[in-house]
DNA sequence: GTTGGCACTCCAGCACCGGGACTGCCAGCC
DNA sequence: GGCTGGCAGTCCCGGTGCTGGAGTGCCAAC
């Protein structure tokens, strides 16, 4: 018997091409298809012997005794971290990357839009972008209008482009100029910090405020405070395709269709749990089992960050099951990673050809 | 037998029961049943006679030859118009509208989220609010704000406080003090006009500027060009509670839970023919097999238009299976269109206690 | 017009069975 | 020692047949 680090050769061929063949059918895996699906030189036997030897070790479960082997997370983590390769995109999806996004704009709400779009149609599973945490990223101006006697609208561009706005309710009417000078002083103050900061500098100036009794800059604070107040608790996230679970015969039974949707409908629980990976750079594949993202342990997902710049900002990837053709799949998460993060830099000219990898 | 205008009281009275049992169980009614359930003076056999009639007239249906009837949609019509009676809403639902909607603030997004999912949480189907459609809403003003070298970010402050903003890249440069006087001069113009009266006047606009070669105006008129381009074209609806038609027995089957999430999926297909109903002032109800409301004929929907002042603005309602409690159902969907309607007009604190009716 | 009775129909659930798809193990072979 | 063919054993799955129950439709009697 082998230990899960030390599996030889051909125990790991043995295991990839499983997977291959599970993830293409979806269907437990016999040792009698695996000696006609590909040519090793071992009778189905002896297959069956490696896959017992796979099955002890954790890396294939049987979903009852006369059946065939199904890959577990375990193998699929092999899989990803030391087995598979990933393929290049195909030329025609990073074409219809690039125009599908081109088409989007410069507003980055259709961005996102069309981001997770593509994401779910690439993939055939659920895209999801989630857009930069409105607390960490960087803000570049604040502005408020007065849209109706006593209702103010603030308006805080974010670092790429985010625009968030909200109308706050005042008991104080405040002048075109006053208001203008407002936005003036609290963008000069705040510009290129995070709402994070902002908050505890904005904290601190009023109890100074208080001491000094400036009347003006008490004003000004307050709307601040009211303009930022409750940012960030709702981060916006673009989930498309909701659907394409459905056809997955993983989930096709009435318990689980009610379970997948359920995920769906309390976003930000699941939120939370991929908050949490936005701190990696890079791409990574969260399993199930290694992490409940939701109530359905059979839920996996690829995501990567994006971000204009030096500083991250949001994330996107896929949501699905763990059997997904990832070699395929990770590269057009990391496509779209990239995409984002180039047209969020607005340097959509750029090595539109052959990124570097 | 009868024709469907000539029921006499004793179908009707039948028919009535029929439906009440019918949607409080979900299953189909027996001759036994109804015999049991309420106190007629005639057997089975002549409760029998009497709904093969109403079958014969078109208002019940039998699954198959040995089963109990149900209510058609035909049967769901005369019932709604003639044999009904609203109740009245429990007042612990309205203090927990009242409550729901108040804590939402002024924010005109949120308030619409809490009231459909009001909606959902009141009916056990899927509630929803359509916002004011953008192209017949009325403009209070319109701002221009500079985000970015190149990036304007345009905001236009519609009626009840709907506030819609969109990013703009120009490849002429604006200095603040013209972006300002763009404002003013677009406000003063449009102000009180719907998106629709404006574009034309636009459009008229900017042909006479180029015989006058009015270089300041005609910049201001290319930026509220762009502005309101493609405003309009998606409208903003807010679904909430899909999950709780997974519950209703007649759509817990996986084709129909298909059908029922490709239609929430394609929002603008159902949203065409939610808009037809725009027009008729107070409360309709839809039922499938009068005018599908989308692939599935089962599908129905109990709405009414919601506004503030004399201006009708959008819809809100709920959407699930015909077989549901209206006397409870219908009373709920024009409380809260009221309410709502209340909340935009700034009339919060009117005829809390009782609406005439 | 109403009613009890009765024959008839259809469905839902259950048990049963046989074929098929695998595996695990064993004994023999290289 | 590793590989292999063979074989017994297990389990699933689809089809079939049966039975009880729930309802209806009709008829003859009141």
């Amino acid at each position: 018997m082998t230990t899960p680090n030390t599996l030889d050769i051909r125990s790991r061929t043995i295991l990839k091409e499983i997977i291959r063949v599970h993830v293409d059918t979806g269907k437990p895996v016999s040792s009698r298809a695996l000696f006609k699906s590909s040519r090793f030189d071992l009778s189905p036997a002896s297959i069956r012997n490696i896959m017992a030897d796979l099955t002890d070790a954790g890396f294939l479960v049987q979903p009852h005794t006369s059946a065939g082997r199904i890959p577990t997370d375990q193998a699929y983590r092999l899989y990803i971290d030391e087995l598979m390769r990933n393929r290049r995109v195909a030329e025609d999806v990073r074409e219809q990357v690039d125009s599908d996004l081109a088409s989007a704009g410069s507003d980055v709400t259709r961005l996102f839009k069309a981001a997770s779009r593509l994401l779910s149609q690439l993939s055939g599973e659920v895209g999801f972008v989630v857009a930069p945490d409105a607390l960490h990223t960087v803000v570049r101006s604040v502005r408020f209008l007065t849209v109706a006697p006593g209702k103010i609208l603030a308006v805080q561009v974010n670092e790429p482009d985010v625009v968030v706005s909200r109308v706050i309710e005042t008991s104080a009417e405040y002048s075109p100029e006053e208001l203008e000078s407002v936005s003036q002083r609290l963008t000069r103050e705040f510009c290129g910090h995070t709402l994070h900061e902002i908050r505890k500098r904005l904290l601190a100036a009023m109890a100074e405020e208080k001491a000094t009794c400036d009347r003006m800059l008490g004003r000004a604070l307050s709307l601040g405070d009211q303009a930022l107040e409750g940012a960030g608790s709702e981060s916006l996230v673009y989930f498309e395709g909701a659907l394409n679970l459905l056809d997955k015969p993983e989930f096709s039974d009435l318990e689980s269709v009610r379970r997948v949707f359920l995920t769906f409908e309390e976003k930000a629980r699941l939120l939370d749990l991929l908050t949490k990976y936005l701190d990696s750079k890079g791409t990574s594949v969260v399993l199930g089992s290694e992490n409940a993202l939701t109530t359905d342990p059979r839920l996996s997902a690829v995501l990567t960050s994006y971000g204009s710049g030096e500083t991250l900002a949001g994330m996107l990837g896929v949501i699905g099951p763990a059997r997904r053709e990832y070699p395929r799949v990770i590269p057009v998460v990391e496509l779209l990673g990239r995409a984002l993060s180039d047209r969020l830099d607005r340097r959509e000219a750029r090595d539109r050809e052959e990124p570097s990898e």
